[in-house]
DNA sequence: CGAGAGCGTTAATGAGCGTTAACGTATGGC
DNA sequence: GCCATACGTTAACGCTCATTAACGCTCTCG
């Protein structure tokens, strides 16, 4: 938890600005005169700072990756060997970060394509190892899980823990620590769930009505 | 399962390319004219069947809304009273859609502003009716969970089970029956893992970690 | 003081793109 | 045979918008 006490920089000013508009309304529905406007400047004055809108998205994904995958990595190294509490740990850290930087969750995955090449392929490399990283830690939790179904529940945590912007506006109840521990719950049980009944890992509600599909 | 036999006609070949292009590259960053390319005419003679891009995708997020909404609503009424089973039939109803319909699901959650503000309204609406269905019939198999936890919850699982996207590219395995079969594992174990320990719900692991978020 | 870096401003440029105009071509009923 | 309708086409038009040009202001450092 390294807090900053220095003022936010124009820089970063624009950045938030940015995600919070690209967010709302989509890279490409967004102009630069706005996102000027948000910050007190006026369109090409970002340009004082950015080589382009493009670097703008591209900074803001590239950086969402890296903080989530560097997050992840000091849970794993911190781990006194214990899974469950590793993956209660990650849990946490992607909760925290859903709940406070629900922008940047909402671009994540949204706006990726937008990006060149070379951003793009760095963003995805970041966001493979950042899920293999959540994938051994369930597989070593749940033994039983072989590891596509591990990896399919990987991602459909992630899909669950990033429904926070379909919480409600923000600042409301639905950023509280009482919503985080409905999260962290509702995470524990899927994971839970995902394992076909074992003995170490005792899941799911008796099984009322048959869950095949299709 | 109302199967069509006719064939397909252009309106319909239209709006299916253009749901897959808007998913693949968001709606303002797909052209007019590939839209068109993609059913073999070119650019402007999409206004013979559609009066603008803008029609295209409001008539793609309503008819996703009214089809979820409609679907829950038959399985409700077709429901013997069982919350479980009802509560089951939802979930494989909603996976049924996120497996066929990738691109859809995509769409309706991402370009939902893009729309002008009856439409938007419109598909809000009928968003709202899918999601208090829902709420009714979690808290009808789950009793103990009050009703804001129960929408958070249902948020949430919308999100687990629209993480069908990033299972990797459609038509691999990743839409098999045993993927849906596990989709409704995890939410299954979600929902269960909502209610705060209940007797008649059994729930949840044997409480590993503290799952306090801080 | 004076130079230059740091930050902004407004005006112009140029591409992309949704939409409309104007103009064919088949088809099917009277 | 002929007119209307359905469905396309290509060629403008006009607007939006990212980017660049050209031009200040205001510090700070020598």
């Amino acid at each position: 938890m390294t807090t900053r006490t220095d003022a936010p920089t124009r820089r970063e000013q624009i950045l938030r600005e940015a995600a919070r508009l690209f967010a709302e309304r989509g890279f490409h529905g967004v102009g630069v005169d706005e996102i000027g406007a948000a910050v007190g400047i006026s369109g090409p004055g970002l340009y004082r700072h950015f080589a382009g809108k493009d670097a703008m998205l591209a900074e803001l994904l590239v950086g969402i990756s890296e903080r989530l995958l560097d997050g992840g990595r000091r849970r794993v190294a911190e781990s006194d060997g214990d899974p469950e509490a590793l993956l209660s740990a990650l849990i946490d850290g992607h909760i925290d970060f859903a709940l406070n930087d629900r922008s940047l969750i909402t671009l994540h995955d949204r706006e990726l394509d937008r990006l060149r090449d070379a951003e793009r392929k760095r963003v995805r490399q970041l966001q493979r190892q950042y899920v293999e990283l959540w994938v051994d830690a369930v597989r070593r939790a749940y033994p039983s899980l072989d590891e596509s179904d591990a990896r399919a529940a990987v991602h459909a945590v992630f899909g669950l823990l990033n429904s926070t912007p379909h919480l409600g506006p923000a600042g409301t109840l639905a950023d509280s620590p009482a919503t985080a521990a409905l999260l962290h719950r509702l995470a524990r049980g899927a994971f839970a769930a995902a394992a076909p009944r074992t003995q170490e890992a005792p899941a799911g509600a008796p099984v009322a009505g048959a869950p095949a599909a299709g």
